[in-house]
DNA sequence: TGACGCCTCAACCCACGGGTGGAAACCGGG
DNA sequence: CCCGGTTTCCACCCGTGGGTTGAGGCGTCA
């Protein structure tokens, strides 16, 4: 029984380079391809394959916000996420949002088959790293609408921003029309939700959750 | 005539996708792949090809050590640049170490071609983004030894990293086994080096200078 | 209508970080 | 041999940031 699988990355070597290597190997057939998660899912409409290999970070609502609306919808079809960012906050978002495998880029094509046909079978095929961050966040990787991550709320998030590119208080506060004080409960929130202990890590949490850089 | 290709990169899928990508294509040929920088050099030197086409962040010594390596000896092959991080430090670095093209993974396969055969003939191709970093720094992307950049010092950059992980000035002396002084003394030069105005902002430019993340 | 969460702001405290200046030790090259 | 750069350290000042409490306006949902 051969596995059909659409393909969804938006940089052309890596979505060619796969293409060629899937098909090299016995019982997966690549059925299409696509640059952006849209586009995947039409096709994924179109030709009903039974896996999904998408990139995470594309142009447009992006892998994951991809691969939730597939399996929000009524298709079949499995999703394995393929990325070259695999920091644990990615990787629980990933499969918070239904993936059902997680790969870095750097696995050779023998797991990256490996794991397209657990996923076609409903089974779940995680790399080291992403076992590891399931392991370590217990029941955390379930529901989480995500979006925000950690219950920030919008205007956090545009505070934490402003943190991010390196401006003071009153330059935030100017920026965003409100005073300092505001600013300073702002970022009390944010470090009291986050965990963090300092506008220095803040600056790092912000890079790791894609919210800078 | 043909042009004679070596390909260095440690992700499976982008090497073996530019190795049939290019394969496909008249007039270049694919004799050699690597992994890493150090077994990228060791092929050029058994082949001899007009160009190595190399990604930036492998394992090993990386790869504008690898140009930097390649451009010193007496070797006559050309090296092009190929990457996902193609912020301007990233650019100006890989270019000042003597790559004659630097393009995203982003970038179509006609596109990676055209570089390839200006790169083997001597001329230099660079994408948009490219282009406009280096016209934005005149002179900077000339010779720069690099390593730390701005001129950090060693010292200073143990003292940035630590910075860049959110650690207090406190940890970061304890980490190092000196005094907080020392540490202040550091952070102080890398402020007036770099020309940050906070810490936060220093946090910024260690990962956009690859010290962090 | 009340309860809740978000955004806004103020006053306060003090610890830490940012910015001086000076100084000792070491090492390499002119 | 002395000069310059790196690394190490100290003392001082004060501005900003981190942390607290408290409070009013504004939406939404039960």
């Amino acid at each position: 029984m051969t596995v059909r699988v659409v393909l969804a990355d938006d940089q052309t070597v890596v979505r060619e380079g796969l293409r060629s290597l899937l098909g090299l190997i016995e019982g997966i057939d690549v059925v299409g391809v696509a640059a952006d998660a849209e586009t995947a899912l039409e096709l994924v409409g179109q030709t009903d394959p039974d896996v999904l290999l998408t990139d995470l970070r594309m142009p447009g609502i992006g892998g994951v916000e991809g691969i939730r609306r597939l399996r929000g919808g009524r298709s079949r079809t499995q999703a394995v996420a393929l990325t070259t960012y695999d920091d644990d906050a990615t990787i629980v978002e990933a499969l918070s949002a239904g993936a059902l495998g997680f790969l870095n880029k750097d696995a050779d094509p023998a797991t990256i088959a490996d794991a397209i046909r657990a996923a076609a079978s409903g089974r779940s095929l995680l790399d080291a790293k992403a076992t590891r961050a399931m392991l370590q966040r217990p029941g955390e990787a379930t529901p989480t609408a995500y979006e925000p991550p950690d219950g920030l709320t919008e205007r956090e998030v545009d505070v934490l921003r402003l943190v991010a590119s390196g401006l003071a208080n009153p330059q935030i506060a100017r920026e965003l029309f409100v005073s300092v004080s505001t600013v300073k409960t702002h970022i009390n929130h944010v470090l009291a939700k986050t965990g963090c202990t300092g506008r220095a890590a803040l600056v790092r949490y912000a890079y790791e959750h894609g919210l800078a850089g």
